[in-house]
DNA sequence: TAGCCTTTGAAGTCT
DNA sequence: AGACTTCAAAGGCTA
């Protein structure tokens, strides 16, 4: 749909992975992961849904929106999943060296999700 | 005030 | 190989 490659998009982008604080004791800028498909619909989509739903917080609005995708069809999800590639690969073309696992972990948590039942 | 919580998906680590 | 974990977004809530 709209302008593939264009250059203003992809200075934003990474103006936007600049904005993250730098992690101590790394270097001073933080890329960040490209977001997949989901991700790029809730961001669009978040700032569309009805004022009285985000009344109720982003929990709220993103557990509905996660509802929404599911009743997405796939002709729909199919242009954020050509997106998210796009945003991938630019991403890639922009930070040649960077990896997921350079975040990975990096986040210090209270408790960590277990998904399968914690012993 | 940093992290939780909520969602899907990509990609990492672990078994 | 398959199961499990982390992080992308956002913002009210929590410790």
């Amino acid at each position: 749909m709209g302008p593939p490659q264009h250059p203003l998009v992809a200075s934003m982008l990474l103006l936007c992975s600049q904005k993250k604080e730098a992690i101590p004791g790394e270097p001073n800028v933080y890329v960040k992961k490209p977001p997949n498909a989901f991700m790029i619909f809730l961001k669009e989509q978040r700032r569309l849904v009805a004022p009285e739903l985000k009344a109720s917080g982003s929990k709220a609005t993103t557990a509905y929106l996660g509802t929404m995708w599911k009743s997405l069809p796939s002709s729909e999800k199919e242009k954020y999943y050509k997106e998210s590639e796009k945003q991938r690969l630019l991403h890639k073309e922009q930070n040649p060296d960077w990896s997921p696992k350079d975040n990975y972990g990096k986040k210090i948590r209270r408790t960590r999700k277990r998904k399968r039942g914690e012993s």
